[in-house]
DNA sequence: GCCAGCCATAACTAAAAGTTATCACGCTCA
DNA sequence: TGAGCGTGATAACTTTTAGTTATGGCTGGC
């Protein structure tokens, strides 16, 4: 293998600009010997002699002119690597790889989206919107770098950074506008439309009317809080919404909105990572985006 | 500057590719922990994590991946570069600049050329025709590697290799064919034609005729051994040309060629060199090849 | 909760790179 | 032609860096 240093072309591209192994000592910082040796040792392993030595000049030979032009190619990039890396410093770079639940997806990654275009410019941003369960495997293989779930997730080896709380609020037809909100108890009661399984949004709905996820169901079944809002809306049953998505889905239906008493159903939203990942400071700006984002979406 | 070396960027590289600090110093050749401390070293000096390590895997980091693409770049590169110079070994690359007398060039280049090109086809070859002394002065300064120039040249740090001996042969008018060829000492007495001053071929004829270099002449000097030949077959008088350039000069022109009788005149042409230039084996082969173009032009 | 796998750290050794002192060579100049 | 100077090479030694083996500590799976 190659068996010269960085520091010997370093010395070679001093020499051959200064021509004197004094002069270029001294631009290099280090003793005229040290030079010569450094010099010997790379002729050496070159197996060519890359200077000519007469009395008063130090020149390259034709082939230590060849060997020049590409030592400074080489030189160039290993400057242009550490200045790279410099400029990175600290900084979130590159590939940016976040996975997000479908129930939060739609309505924060409009915001998101420019927003970290404009707080991290750099930023390549990849998004991959699927269930829980899935995200929190391709985490853990390394497949994504953060993902926006609802918490806890409790997996030990995933840092979870909580971001914010987001309550659900009922979604009934219109007709039903002005009637007092319904109670967990008198909700299980009323035909209930949910996500299909899978959907964390599910279970966290099903939790607060006291049901077990697994009770077998009628079939209804949606497959995107915009379909279990149109369903409301022809009349076939009730839903849950998390507030975020009230805006965008209630605007075009012939639904009613109304916010639960308290306690209110909801859930905490949070960025997830792995534990072993180093950039754990950038994530949590990342996440403090995030959480402006979520704040400007259900208020605006 | 860059404080990290090759061999960190190597070790890199391998445990890139890797992903396990164990098999890639196996496949470095060094211990694990002389791997973690280098990667660790270089993490440092760039001041970024390049890995992140969880207790089953080691993955680059993003910024690790930007890093990883520049690395073998560089890599490459540096492979290359000992690639060229082992290919390059002991050969003679690159640029070759040659001197060569006028009273040589034009009868031992086109065949010098042609040979060169097939025992050194990745010569590039520089030729510059001009008189000893300036070729003499452009070698001590570096601008030319080697000359071909008539010997001795007596710079003490000039080296000489001899090549071959040419004899000097009289050129008369053609209606002298068939006189004896006369002695040094009736040269004297006839109208002898020479180059103008500066030319070593116009000295070595004189110093045949034991007559001194600086003795005033009658002023129809010759530019080239050529115009001296055509002011022969002119009947303005006689002069002497290198055996060599018989062929070409004198098939044209009305006159006739003798050799003289022994002791011949002639010179050592020979093929000189800085005696510092570490190339000396490369230029006696290129001294070989010239030597073999000029006995083809004199028996051919 | 223990075991196995794996990386980090410590303590030490070997190798490499640097230092100062000195030599040897070749050119310049009296 | 021989003294002196400028310059690169070499020698002897020191410091720094890179490598070794031994060992510790964390983590995930059974």
């Amino acid at each position: 293998m190659a068996g010269f240093s960085i520091k010997q072309l370093r010395y070679f591209e001093a020499l051959a600009l200064h021509g004197h192994f004094g002069h270029a000592a001294e631009a290099s910082a280090i003793s005229q010997p040290a030079l010569s040796v450094q010099i010997k040792d790379l002729e050496q392993s070159m197996g060519m002699q890359l200077f000519e030595r007469s009395a008063r000049q130090v020149r390259l030979t034709p082939f230590g002119e060849a060997f020049a032009t590409r030592v400074r190619e080489i030189l160039h990039r290993v400057d242009a690597l550490d200045d790279f890396a410099r400029a990175a410093q600290g900084r979130l770079t590159g590939r940016f790889r976040l996975g997000v639940i479908p129930t939060i997806a739609p309505y924060l990654l409009p915001r998101l989206i420019g927003n970290l275009g404009k707080s991290h410019p750099r930023l390549d941003l990849h998004v991959r919107e699927t269930l829980t369960p899935r995200l929190v495997q391709e985490l853990l293989q390394g497949r994504i770098d953060t993902a926006i779930v609802a918490l806890p997730v409790s997996e030990p080896s995933l840092f979870e950074m909580p971001l914010f709380k987001e309550n659900f609020v009922l979604v009934r037809p219109e007709k039903d506008a002005g009637k007092p909100a319904p109670r967990a108890s008198e909700l299980r009661e009323m035909r209930l439309l949910l996500l299909e399984e899978g959907h964390c949004f599910r279970d966290q709905a099903l939790n607060f009317c006291n049901a077990p996820s697994a009770v077998p169901r009628d079939g209804l079944d949606g497959s995107s809080l915009s379909t279990l809002v149109q369903m409301v809306g022809a009349g076939i049953g009730v839903t849950m919404i998390p507030e975020m998505a009230m805006g965008v889905e209630t605007r075009s239906a012939q639904v009613n909105c109304v916010a639960f008493d308290d306690p209110q159903p909801g859930r905490t939203i949070g960025l997830v990572w792995r534990a072993s990942n180093p950039l754990a400071e950038a994530f949590e700006e990342i996440g403090e985006v995030v959480r402006q984002s979520e704040s400007a979406a259900t208020t605006g």
